[in-house]
DNA sequence: TCGAATTGTTTGCTAGTATAACAATTATTG
DNA sequence: CAATAATTGTTATACTAGCAAACAATTCGA
């Protein structure tokens, strides 16, 4: 007899999911999905996840930042963010400073390592974005694919909120 | 002095995300979130997610299905479908039958009950739809979009896949 | 000065996902 | 046929992510 791949070939009937597929939040879930696996990939040489990654950028362009104000510009709780933050400055990347106007709060600094870190980081990027732009069409259509995004996010559509 | 709210409007600079916020992915993360918390909030009156959900509809679409062939179809592990189609069977709403020609797999089925639950969940999701469809701008805006996220999904702009 | 608010932190809970191992069953193959 | 391999559902386990409640230290507001 055939192997069994062969055979799932010729005797398995594909599952119909064409009622989740046409449906705009189920493709859009799976396009997220492929693009955080592309980011994943991409950032694989520099151990980070797209949180961290997120964070590393914002403490970049906002030093001396508190912890809540970066948590709160990415949707992270404060609690959430603790070992986060932790696991950044124990890699060295960035550190806590105690300020003197206000002892309760810590400012965010990128270290020098951080620094450079960071800019691998945007070179990193810069492909991947390449990438995704050219998969959408060139410029002209991620502006337009941005365009539809930000109706979904605006967010005047949704019921209750 | 002032209330503390109407300091923090005066005093507190805004974190600037302008770098995260310029990407593709970031944007498509936030779009995610925004459908999926209408969604959840859609379906809040029949207590489901939106794993419950794509389960009932697959398996109302292709009754006698096995249980991996739904898990593999939507993505989920064998081991992680069972504690959901628990659940579902709990809730009498799809059983587990036996199968003659193979005693190791089960065949999933629709109650009639399930049968009527799925039936409120499509006419809930078509409001759902016609919401999120309405804010992209209407059915000709939403094929555009979906071709946008069908070029994304496709796959082959990405690294090492 | 005293109560309220802020800030970072710890702890505990839930959901989602991954792997490994297992028993029962079925398929393959020498 | 008999031994071996593959399939199927299941359990156990772990790890990530996220949330809420409570807390100590500190600062603010009245």
């Amino acid at each position: 007899m055939d192997a069994p791949a062969a055979k799932a070939l010729r005797t398995r009937r594909p599952v119909d999911s064409s009622a989740l597929a046409g449906t705009v939040g189920y493709r859009l879930r799976l396009a997220q999905l492929t693009v955080f696996q592309d980011f994943i990939e991409t950032f694989e040489e520099l151990d980070i996840r797209p949180a961290d990654y997120a964070v590393l950028l914002l403490i970049g362009d906002n030093p001396g930042c508190k912890q809540g104000e970066i948590a709160a510009a990415l949707g992270i709780k404060r609690a959430n963010f603790v070992a986060l933050m932790n696991r950044i400055e124990e890699r060295g990347l960035a550190e806590r400073r105690a300020r003197s106007s206000d002892r309760r709060s810590h400012a965010l600094h990128l270290t020098d390592k951080g620094a450079q870190f960071v800019e691998r980081m945007k070179e990193l990027q810069t492909g991947h974005e390449a990438r995704l732009v050219a998969a959408l069409g060139g410029e002209a259509d991620r502006d337009r694919f941005l365009s539809y995004l930000e109706r979904i996010i605006e967010g005047k559509w949704t019921g209750r909120t």
